[in-house]
DNA sequence: ACAAAAGTGTTCAAAATACACCCATGT
DNA sequence: ACATGGGTGTATTTTGAACACTTTTGT
């Protein structure tokens, strides 16, 4: 009934939804295509899956020729099939969602792909579906992140209590409490405090704090509500 | 750079993970797969992407296929990529998991593909990956059911609160105070009581049940522990 | 009358929340 | 010395867990 020989193939892509955070605003990185049609348009980061290659490492090959950067985060967020998503031909797109600290990217900035950053509320328009993917990415990630440590990821190696706290604010968009937010990230034995301060953003200067990679890697499934309930249930 | 002529197409696959519980046990429905390679052998029940049409209506054909059902819970669990997981032609694999009322299945059962329900805990040897696709099908409806209420779609329009943490603890696999369940599923503001009782299984009766459809729909995000914290985090 | 399962109530502990207060430091 | 933001302490409320108790009904 169902020989493999008689089904049609179709072209199949992966589309990656980078996310960055400045200090102040929730990031999203996008390129200007480079090829017909659309080119100079709006465009997530992609590319085609080669043979022998699976998506996730299509997606990793596809994160390490724009930023230069291994081993980033990266989850693989949904798969796209409408038959007309893609005007020329009909391509299948695994989404990607990754999380990238904005600084070590900056160094590593490859111009060739003309690539932005934009505040993820104020998005240029996007070719094919790319908006709805990064909207489904924007939900996955706050739903995600209520439950479990990993904006971290967004952050420098070192950070404060105070930038941790700013960070969820601005993917909620909403204010936090400091001594509840301090003693919930706290409680989750995550976080190493380090001897010194960052006195930039303050007099009296806030301690650096340090992921546990032992710890963050057997942690990662604890199942706390970073974000108040009120918030997850609109 | 990237030409889509140049590029090589795939063959794409749905295959669905079926969930059912009969009373006792959660189950899973399997075929025997119909044309060779690997004739006879268990397997997920699946078909190809056809032209003109996305994942999600391939996985409603081939579940309305099997099932005679349309409109089944269902959800799209994660694409398989690895090129080498299935042994006969790199074949792209989006995998959903369906929730359906056993019941219902039973009176249109389609004998042409041998299908068979095992309990989750003593599954067969299934070809490819399934029985790795099925692994992840059962953590993400233990992961989705803790925090959102959908197991309802496993039960009969009609059904007791026992009923309902019967099926609750056969998915977790523990047991829960009938107190406090009861309590936290009424919270939840989602289920209507109606008048009469359900006799069979025990002498004073249990209440039925319904799902308000129209709060149902609308409440789906509540955000509940509906599992000890205790569990989820192992 | 009693067993068995449904359903309710009560207590205790843990948690989330709100908010007041103290601390360190650059100006 | 005082303004600023970091950090801690504490009272109150809410939620969760455990378990005892009452209800209904078939035998």
């Amino acid at each position: 009934m169902q020989h493999y020989s008689q089904q049609k193939r179709f072209l199949f892509a992966v589309d990656c939804i980078i996310f960055g955070y400045d200090g102040q605003e929730l990031k999203l990185l996008v390129i200007k295509r480079s090829f017909e049609p659309f080119k100079g348009k709006w465009s997530l980061v992609g590319g085609f899956i080669n043979d022998n290659e699976s998506a996730e490492s299509a997606a990793g090959r596809v994160l390490n020729d724009l930023t230069g950067l291994d081993g980033l985060y990266m989850e693989q967020l949904h798969c796209f099939t409408d038959p007309n998503r893609d005007s020329v031909e009909r391509t299948i797109s695994i989404a990607y969602f990754a999380l990238i600290d904005i600084q070590k990217y900056n160094q590593q900035i490859d111009e060739d792909y003309h690539p932005a950053w934009f505040s993820i509320n104020q998005l240029p328009e996007l070719i094919f579906d790319h908006t709805a993917i990064v909207e489904m990415a924007k939900e996955k990630l706050r739903y995600k992140a209520a439950l479990h440590p990993l904006l971290f990821e967004l952050l420098p190696d070192k950070f404060t209590m105070p930038q941790l706290q700013s960070l969820y604010e601005a993917v909620y968009n909403m204010e936090f409490d400091k001594g509840n937010f301090n003693r919930k990230l706290l409680s989750t034995k995550l976080l190493d405090k380090l001897e010194d301060k960052d006195k930039l953003n303050s007099k009296k200067g806030a301690f650096y704090y340090t992921v546990n990679l032992k710890k963050y890697s057997a942690g990662f499934k604890t199942f706390l509500n970073f974000v108040p309930s009120q918030y997850i249930n609109k």
